[in-house]
RNA sequence: GUGGGUGUAGCUCAGUGGUUAGAGCACCAGGUUGUGGCCCUGGGGGCCGCGGGUUCAAUCCCCGUCACUCACCCCA
């Protein structure tokens, strides 16, 4: 094969195309019914936003990103989220203090391609800004859990966690990290010095033992930060949410500073199980140049949703519509006047213009999923009529030539 | 970036150091001179991933390479 698709990317077409269009239609619907709006920018942006945004110290900075310079020397990177790219066009369009908004599209991560993960993949997000109230914590992630059901995810759960740490807390952590050093495996030595906090999530079972009695940092949080998380469990707990606290969630990016979750699924294996997720990011917007204006949002990743739809077989058939011509080769202008009639009425309609046997052409009907066959032959081509084959039942009626389009309608 | 597995038809996969490399599904045609799905018959399709080596002879053995895949890391 003269031309292959780059690694880590993928064509979307048969189950998968339908898998994705169910998911893009119900996210969508569920957003506007939350009074999101759409927001579009750029999948190529500059590489200091995604440094400064994201956090020097991510492994998404550090190895992951796909970046290059462009003919006038710019540093330019594909995006890897999109968060840190909506704030920049949130700052950049002084867009209304609160705006509750939603995107959809590819990322880009430089990282070696797996089962439900690949180095193009697409999100759909929603982001809100100028609200630090719980109510809002508690909006987006009863969001998120609506766009999964609606999608038809029979199987998931929330885990929630805050990282509104106190002032102390990582000195704290670091000290009792430092006291076990002994039994953390050499990835966990190097986080220890750069993000400690991502030890907590480690999942080497010695790891995960010697981490067992560090502080927790829900028990380290500031006094608001505390009362707003509490805030968020009462709210989710009267709306009959159901969460798990897990002290693990720390998520990988660095701008996250209170309430953070995931909503994760055990259908696609022990690995890659996050469908949804993310938290509330307060000085993202002010540290990215803006005002000092508190946000919180989540992501989602349609590719691993798709699959989840799949394994579970709720893929939905596509359904039987429309019309297909079948017609003798000497009617084919005849056929093609009709598609226009059909066309002009909103019916989907088709028709073979090469030459084909008629059941060759009845072939294509039922492959194609069309409702109607409708028949052009000698007999209704003398009777100024068309026979109207119904593909389900197989019964077949004729009909004036000039009515038929309005009689699919 | 590290480690394992796999590369044969559009797809899923058999197979053998030695003539024209197979099956199922899919596709096309015929059986039905104007009717799909089921059935029957026939047909088209393959640099056996790529490069090198061993050999009289390699799809098969060896080395390299690329790709896919699974796992680690990390994440959606």
């Amino acid at each position: 094969m003269e031309h292959k698709r780059l690694r880590g990317t993928r064509d979307i077409t048969g189950e998968d195309s339908a898998a994705w269009e169910q998911i893009i239609k119900s996210a969508r619907s569920i957003l506007s019914v939350y009074g999101y709006s759409l927001i579009i920018t750029p999948v190529m942006e500059e590489l200091s936003l995604f440094c400064r945004g994201i956090g020097e110290a991510t492994d998404i900075v550090l190895k992951e990103m796909y970046d290059f310079e462009d003919k006038g020397g710019r540093r330019i990177v594909l995006r890897p989220e999109a968060t840190a790219a909506v704030v920049r066009a949130y700052i950049e369009n002084t867009l209304p203090e609160k705006s509750d908004l939603f995107y959809m599209g590819p990322m880009f991560r430089y990282e070696r391609p797996q089962k439900g993960r690949y180095r193009e993949f697409f999100q759909i997000g929603a982001e809100s800004f100028g609200d630090n109230t719980p109510h809002k914590d508690a909006e987006i992630i009863m969001l998120g859990r609506d766009i999964l059901k609606s999608c038809g995810v029979k199987e998931f759960s929330l885990k929630l966690n805050s990282l509104a740490a106190s002032a102390g807390y990582r000195e704290k952590l670091v000290s009792f990290l430092n006291s076990v050093k002994g039994s953390l495996c050499e990835s966990c030595l190097k986080k220890l010095e750069r993000a400690p906090i991502r030890v907590l999530d480690c999942k080497n079972p010695e790891c995960k033992k010697a981490a067992a009695a560090a502080p927790l940092i829900t028990d380290n949080l500031t006094p608001e930060g505390a009362a707003h998380f509490d805030g968020v469990k009462k709210l989710l707990k009267s709306a009959s949410v159901e969460f798990m606290e897990d002290p693990s969630i720390v998520r990988g990016l660095d701008y996250y500073t209170g309430a953070v979750f995931e909503f994760t699924t055990e259908l696609l294996g022990p690995q890659q199980n996050t469908l949804l997720a993310g938290g509330r990011y307060d000085s993202l917007v002010n540290s990215l140049g803006g005002k000092d204006v508190p946000a919180t949002g989540f992501a989602l990743g349609i590719d691993r949703l798709a699959e989840v739809l799949k394994v579970q077989g709720s893929v939905s058939a596509p359904q039987k519509t429309g019309a297909f011509i079948v017609y003798d080769a000497k009617y084919r202008d005849r056929a093609f006047e009709l598609l226009q009639a059909l066309r002009a009425e909103g019916i989907k309609a088709s028709a073979s213009f090469e030459p084909k046997s008629f059941k060759a052409q009845f072939r294509e009907a039922d492959s194609g999923n069309f409702k109607f066959a409708l028949v052009l032959g000698d007999n209704e081509i003398e009777n100024n009529t068309v026979s109207i084959k119904d593909m389900e039942t197989g019964g077949q009626q004729e009909s004036p030539f000039d009515s038929a389009a309005k009689k699919l309608k």
